[in-house]
DNA sequence: ACTTTTGCACTGACCAGTCAGTTCAAAAAC
DNA sequence: GTTTTTGAACTGACTGGTCAGTGCAAAAGT
């Protein structure tokens, strides 16, 4: 009885490896049916793995899911900052950054449309168990674009009666809901008239005041 | 066995009023665990009622749920639509008329926020029983927004590039998540702060270019 | 070299509990 | 007297979670 290699936070490949095929399975099998509609069977028949290794990997079909969700949002967070530092790096106004961001966004749920869908299935039900991890989560993403409008404001490029928090909002659901439809109901439009379109309205080509 | 009264639309009141604290005890409950996760027994007992009452009035569960659906956006609906035509009828812009049923959308989620709630949660779900009842419901509530558009667009108050469903599927969403963000987040803040919030972003006041 | 041991990762049959839906006689409401 | 509701018992399918056991590659022992 040794010490066994010590594997590094990458990972013992098998197990990762095993752990990638469960979330796949999961989050398309939670993204079609539901939470609770999906059972364990499902996902590991769906995985090509036995029922047992699945709890093997995780404590339970909960937790499970809560590790699907901080994997996924944590993906979704980093690739905003990357758009947003990258914009700044070249000289950007924050409207290009928060532009950025929306291409990102697009991005994201264009290559992750399962788990966006089960995202904001989930994000705003109480009493689950997985509620606080949801939230935790939701406020890193968000605090993204946040951070985006109030850096506007303090240079002046925003106005200044903005309300940073309620404006976050209404982009990210700008940006969710167009992709959801987009990729559930007109799924042969490309990303670029998706982003154009958001574009516009976020730089008040729609109705804009002229003054 | 005989043959059941034809119920008109309106309804015997009995039955009707079952049929409502059904639905009441749905939606929150739905709302809150999601539909399978929500068992029959326990919707007959927070609507104060039988199980065998449920299957006297509703079919199945599923059944229960869809009629649900329908009666709640066919609510939102009737609400937009009263909400532009009397902006219509009071000489008001396109952009009058979008405002006005951004603020009848709160309003409505402000009144049902489980409803809302529900209905998000589902909206994007494929294989499911009810898709395309929610299919068909969820276009006659967003013609609503895109004959505006497009009316606007007729009459030159808009530009004429914007893309009308995606846009519409966009100021859908703005409202939607900067309205459930509103209830569960921030469920202090007045629907006046949110609806300035949504104003200006449609207006073009938050990064509009001033060409 | 070779045998033996270790323990990780995985397996799949099994269990105890749950749930949608059924049934129906009797009561209540209209 | 007809419609609607009640409530409890029942069924049969399904589900999350368990656990004793398997396979195997690397480590230890010789």
């Amino acid at each position: 009885m040794t010490i066994r290699a010590m594997e590094s936070s990458s990972g013992s490949t098998r197990r990762e490896a095993t752990r990638q095929k469960l979330y796949e399975a999961a989050v398309t099998l939670i993204a079609e049916q539901g939470f609770s509609a999906t059972t364990v069977d499902e996902i590991a028949e769906r995985a090509g793995v036995a029922k047992g290794t699945v709890y093997y990997n995780f404590a339970s079909k909960s937790v499970l899911f809560e590790e699907l969700l901080r994997h996924g949002v944590g993906l979704l967070t980093a690739s905003l900052k990357e758009a947003s530092e990258r914009t700044a790096a070249a000289g950007g106004s924050k409207t290009d950054a928060l532009d950025a961001m929306i291409r990102a966004g697009l991005v994201f749920i264009d290559r992750y449309p399962a788990f966006t869908q089960l995202y904001v299935a989930e994000l705003w039900r109480t009493n689950r168990a997985w509620q606080s991890t949801l939230m935790v989560v939701r406020q890193q993403a968000v605090a993204v674009v946040e951070n985006a409008l109030r850096e506007g404001v303090e240079s002046g490029e925003f106005h200044e009666a903005i309300d940073v928090s309620l404006t976050a909002s209404a982009l990210v659901g700008m940006v969710l809901v167009a992709a959801l439809d987009w990729k559930a109901f007109q799924p042969e439009r490309s990303l670029d008239d998706v982003h154009s379109a958001l574009s516009r309205l976020l730089q008040g080509r729609v109705s804009g005041t002229r003054a």
